[in-house]
DNA sequence: ACCTGAACACCGTTCAAGT
DNA sequence: ACCTGAACACCGTTCAAGT
């Protein structure tokens, strides 16, 4: 049923009465066998976790989670009216676990503990969500691009007090999306191993 | 205008017609003074940032930057309605902007370049995003939480095949916003004093 | 310049009626 | 068991008409 709902999905006016046209049923039809909107939204949001595909390991935790966390970003980006709702919603089945299980046995295989394994997974997993958000150009940027010349902008910017936003004027307007996600993925893991390595000592 | 808008969006049913009986008005007067939803809703999201209060600096990357981006976390759940409609739009206006300098400049007191204080910003803004939204219990959790007892989902889950899942279901369970961030934010500086020490070495 | 109200083209959902 | 269509209570927005 909801396979077809993806493609429209597309163009993100989706309504039941659009679907019911695009099925060639009558709108109403729709309501023997789905509760309700909010639950057929739900359907499309699982459905793309659904059809994730499984990564493969290497056995290197920075490549893996990365890997890992790259087939959740590519289908996002794929599917981003798709993605958008997922982001926001929370779910409460048992489809998102397996994420969660598999991003736990990762950092379980080197060497964290449960606890550690959880945390670390909520905070990579935190970072992705809000890449995700600001790969498919929903969630807020803060930073000012498509306003205009580079120069103008600076100018603008040092009037206005930034200076620390108006010194980074062309790093900021340009964003690119892989390499800020790594970065960031980077970042996070030798926080966490470092972490570990203390805590060993 | 907006002011009193923000009480209302509590019942986050907002539409120009509830707005314009709230004000005692005709609904389509509202359009004399403003564009369109769309407009008003950016409106209610611009006013937001504006009232965010400065921090007060201490000197230290870490306590400022979690400092700093506590006043976001505060202010997004008192008013969760708002925050997630700040946190799924893209405002490109200047007054997010003030947020991004006072960022950058924690970074730059700090002796990061300005190409670090931009990279690393953008990690932790991203982080910071993905878990208000999840502290505004919007955005996806994967935990599994709301399903019934401890010991009957661990059993659930073991039979599912989620392991490392189902040895963490305690953990899983709880999940207390205040350590997860800030732990996350010890993660990437962590991750960024590492990165700066090694290059200038 | 601002307000008004009728109107347009939509929504999600209910419910009695059909087969 | 499933479909249908009329109906209900809403939307955002336009536009001609008022003051």
């Amino acid at each position: 049923v909801a396979t077809r709902l993806l493609n429209e999905v597309g163009a993100e006016q989706l309504s039941m009465r659009r679907i019911a046209v695009d099925l060639g049923v009558d709108p109403m039809s729709l309501y023997n066998h789905i509760e309700n909107k909010d639950a057929l939204l739900d359907g499309i949001a699982l459905q793309f976790l659904d059809t994730l595909p499984a990564p493969t390991l290497t056995g290197d935790l920075r490549t893996d989670v990365v890997n890992h966390a790259n087939i959740f970003r590519r289908a996002a980006r794929r599917q981003s009216q798709v993605a958008a709702l997922l982001l926001t919603r929370q779910l409460g089945s048992m489809t998102g676990l397996s994420l969660t299980d598999a991003g736990l046995g990762l950092l379980r295989a080197n060497g964290f503990t449960p606890e550690q394994a959880v945390h670390g997974f909520r905070a990579i997993f935190a970072f992705l969500v809000g890449t995700v958000l600001r790969e498919v150009s929903l969630g807020p940027t803060f930073s000012g691009q498509n306003l205009g010349g580079l120069n103008e902008r600076r100018d603008e910017l040092t009037c206005a007090g930034l200076v620390h936003a108006s010194e980074a004027v062309h790093q900021l307007a340009v964003c690119d999306h892989d390499e800020e996600f790594t970065f960031g993925v980077e970042l996070l893991i030798t926080g966490l191993l470092q972490l570990s390595a203390a805590t060993t000592t």
